[in-house]
RNA sequence: GGUGCUAUCGUCUAGCGGUUAGGACAAAAGAUUCUCAAUCUUUAAACCGGGGUUCGAUUCCCCGUAGCACUACCA
């Protein structure tokens, strides 16, 4: 029987999500709905010394923020989960009934090792590894009496269970990424599942435990977890559900920009990009990360972005939309190495977004930084902004770029550009300027058409040179030589407003 | 050190034995224009090295090299 498909998201509250993390959810979601499958999000905070406050709610609101939906789990109406709970620090007690079963099958042990004993024997032998060939020169139930080991354990001595690995086997993992991967269980150390210290599994205990309880069909996680991926599957078959193991699914990583090695946090300091998609203010430093969205970046963007670091369809389709990607996505076009982060390439993607974007809902998200800047937005009709954002739009990737852009049209210049006036204002200006106020003050059809046709002429007869009264011009209404044409400057200003800087323009720099 | 994974322009990638090795970002040049952008056009830019297999390898295999990951009572 086909297994209903199943994938979980299971990042630990260890600090912001990072963005690879983020790519990895957002390969979930598009397996999960392109199978008409669930996503689930479980939260792995076994290791209790990592946690960070809030990094669960940040999750959460970051996962909705991109449109990530969860199905199950974390985050998800309680009666929509039926194999919670879905934080691990709750299920204490399942994962003490499935060491006890590995206990008493033999497929597990308990050690008395201390940590620092484990050091020294580390500092002692060059490649020390806790396994089938040193496991009988520690101190653990296996070389010890029944009655030993429950005395050590009575009189309250911290002890972990470890897994008996057998060595000299080719332990077979099928990665639907890379293909058939073999390794010897003789490298495999007898990892820790449970440390009685915290009452506490580890990672891969719980993982196995939970992925098998709530019917995991596919994980899909980082290239990290691939040499551990023989572990598990040998955990699988200890437990005796080799039949409902999961598929796996190793997704390569996101590098650094520049140089080598996995992206870091600091990398994003560094060469100043977000590698969270919200920003993160930790509680424990005091310091705040900035993020994707308070960068101003749309979700559909780094979605899209982040979609084709590592994954290609055939062919040279670029922009995709969440549902274009769910039909598309496949693991097996998933690339195989790591793919190094290139910001510049985020940007273009949010210029796009910002072009196909609704000019209605972009002066609303422009509106508030016109505030910011001492603009009352309420005097100027809703069209008017929408009409400006239109036409500046085309030369910025970001909402927040475009008050550089377009100030001009909401304030008057209050200081001209010296290189634009070294450049642009001649000798002649003030007197040409003058003539051109005439011409306006007497023209009652203000349209770019009309103006065109007024001033053109003009300068053709006076023999002026369209480039040096027209920069004048500019000069005048936006205090440099940049900006739209001309026209649609003067047909946002008004007739008022434009003579009025014309006349302010030259008292100033005759 | 050990084990594993990976390898096409600077970057993300297409290619799945025979191609002028394609696209995008970034870069450069030109066009356009009253300016700055944007836009359009163009240019430059790659199969890590060596062996095989084959009539023929970027493509398949092996070796080397390089990069990365893992090697915790972290995930």
């Amino acid at each position: 029987m086909k297994r209903k498909v199943r994938v979980r998201f299971a990042p630990s509250p260890t600090g912001a999500l990072h963005i690879g993390g983020v790519r990895t959810a957002l390969y979930n979601y598009l397996f999960a709905r392109q199978n008409g499958g669930d996503m689930l999000l479980r939260i792995e905070d076994t290791d209790s010394a990592r946690f960070v406050p809030g990094a669960e709610e940040y999750i959460i609101e970051a996962l909705r923020w991109l449109h990530i939906e969860i199905d199950e789990g974390i985050g998800v109406d309680s009666s929509l989960n039926s194999h919670g709970p879905y934080r691990q620090s709750e299920r204490r007690d399942i994962y003490h009934q499935y060491v006890k079963q590995l206990l008493d099958s033999g497929n597990a042990y308990i050690a008395f090792d201390t940590p620092q004993e484990l050091e020294q024997k580390r500092n002692e032998i060059k490649n020390f590894q806790y396994d089938a060939s040193t496991r009988m020169q520690m101190r653990n139930s296996l070389t010890m009496t029944a009655q030993e080991v429950k005395n050590h354990i009575d009189s309250g001595e911290q002890y972990v269970v470890r897994f008996k690995v057998n060595p000299d086997e080719d332990v077979h993992v099928h990665d639907l990424i890379r293909g058939e991967v073999v390794i010897n269980s003789s490298i495999i150390d007898d990892k820790v599942l449970y440390k009685s210290a915290d009452d506490l599994p580890t990672y891969h205990l719980a993982n196995i435990v939970d992925d098998h309880l709530m019917e995991i069909t596919h994980v899909i996680r980082g290239e990290e977890w691939l040499p551990s991926a023989p572990l598990h599957v040998l955990l699988y078959r200890a437990f005796g559900w080799d039949d409902t193991m999961p598929q796996f699914a190793h997704l390569p990583l996101l590098l650094k920009p520049d140089g080598n090695g996995k992206l870091s946090k600091r990398d994003g300091d560094r060469l100043g990009f977000p590698v969270f998609p919200l920003e993160f203010h930790d509680q424990k430093t005091g310091t705040v990360s900035s993020g994707y969205r308070e960068s101003g970046y749309y979700p559909e963007a780094v979605i899209n972005f982040l979609a084709l670091l590592g994954w290609h369809a055939t062919g040279d389709k670029e922009i995709y939309s969440m549902q274009e990607l769910i039909n598309d996505f496949s693991l097996d076009r998933v690339s195989k190495a790591g793919a190094k982060f290139d910001f510049e390439k985020g940007k273009w993607f949010n210029h796009q977004y910002l072009q196909m974007r609704d000019n209605k809902l972009i002066a609303q998200e422009f509106i508030p930084i016109l505030k910011e800047h001492g603009v009352n937005p309420e005097i100027y009709p809703a069209e008017t902004i929408e009409h400006i954002v239109g036409l500046m739009k085309e030369r910025v990737n970001f909402v927040s770029e475009l008050w550089e852009q377009c100030n001009f049209f909401f304030v008057a210049p209050t200081e001209y550009d010296e290189k634009s006036m070294k450049k642009r204002w001649k000798e002649d200006s003030p007197k040409h300027m003058q003539e051109l106020l005439a011409l306006l003050k007497q023209q009652d059809d203000w349209s770019a058409e009309a103006l065109d046709n007024l001033i053109m002429p003009w300068i053709a007869e006076k023999e002026y040179g369209v480039g040096i009264v027209m920069n004048a011009f500019r000069i005048c209404l936006v205090g440099a030589a940049r900006g739209p044409h001309i026209w649609e400057i003067t047909d946002v200003l008004g007739k008022e407003e434009t003579i009025r800087r014309v006349e302010e323009c030259i008292r100033r720099n005759a």
